[in-house]
DNA sequence: ATTGACGTTGACGCTAACGTCATTGCGAAA
DNA sequence: TTTCGCAATGACGTTAGCGTCAACGTCAAT
């Protein structure tokens, strides 16, 4: 089996998902301590195994929009509960479209920043052009922030 | 002076201002030490004035949209050097439009995340009307949460 | 004169989320 | 066989953002 050593039963070492998330071993080993990861063990080492990446995928999203790891756990708990009985199915329901309200709270009030700063740019963006328009942020600097941007997508997730 | 009570030569307490925002005095007290405010003083009695009032203002949306105080003082001292010299004002503006990026990155993260927990809802509304569908919560019960939710622009903002 | 409500300044405490050693083990390469 | 490199555990350190307490001042109402 020489071409398969992708695909769903590949593994990984705690490196390698560190240097695939940037993120450390020392990391990992702590979202383990606090329930969020169990990889299964080849004698003292970790070995991921694809859900467990998945996992990870979700924890550093988690984090992202503002999570802390004891939440992160419990929305994680209740995806590992799906299919359990039906109670819990609804109590999960319940949590997830409470998430919901609060994200999209979140979502607003970020926007509302947004607007706030495009309306300071402006500002000084009138003020410059009227003062000092040569220190005008060119186009080209306007690019490299998108094009910053885009490539980012691409990578694995900075922070 | 009888009707002139409240508009802009009005001042506030610390505690006032704390009811309004619903935070504590060592939350404002610990925002000065930090700089992100500097009251006025009477004796040793704090008095803050309308624009200490926005200040913080803007200091809890930072802080709702994922902005250490130490961020939010820098945004503050650009806001404050606004009009200073045409270099500065420059440099403000770079500022601000990089915090622009970083903020629709952080809104798609939080779209992407609503859109993780719809599927996931409505994967378990399917299983709960296949088994359960008793369980499915009511249409009231999602009124109430959006109710809540609007009466919550009304009030100061809680956490 | 005292009580109570509000204010002040320290100073220490606490939680979250790791960073940073120090020490040990293990298997491969030189 | 020693030396690397990676992995593991354990313990202590660190930063942010306040909470909590103690000790004190002040003014108004009782």
């Amino acid at each position: 089996m020489p071409t398969e050593l992708r695909r769903p039963e590949r593994t990984f070492t705690i490196r390698q998902l560190c240097l695939e998330f940037k993120c450390t071993p020392r990391a990992l080993r702590f979202y383990e301590d606090k329930g969020l990861l169990k990889p299964a063990r080849q004698g003292l080492n970790r070995v991921y195994s694809y859900k467990d990446r998945a996992r990870l995928q979700l924890i550093l999203n988690g984090k992202r929009v503002g999570l802390a790891l004891a939440e992160i756990r419990e929305i994680l708990e209740l995806y590992d509960k799906g299919d359990g009985n039906a109670a819990q199915n609804a109590r999960a329901l319940r949590k997830f479209r409470e998430r919901i309200v609060v994200f999209e709270q979140k979502r607003e009030d970020i926007d509302h920043a947004i607007e706030e700063l495009r309306t300071a740019c402006s500002r000084l963006e009138d003020l410059l052009s009227r003062s000092r328009p040569d220190l005008l942020p060119s186009a080209e600097e306007y690019d490299k922030l998108v094009r910053a941007r885009v490539d980012g997508l691409h990578e694995a997730r900075p922070h």
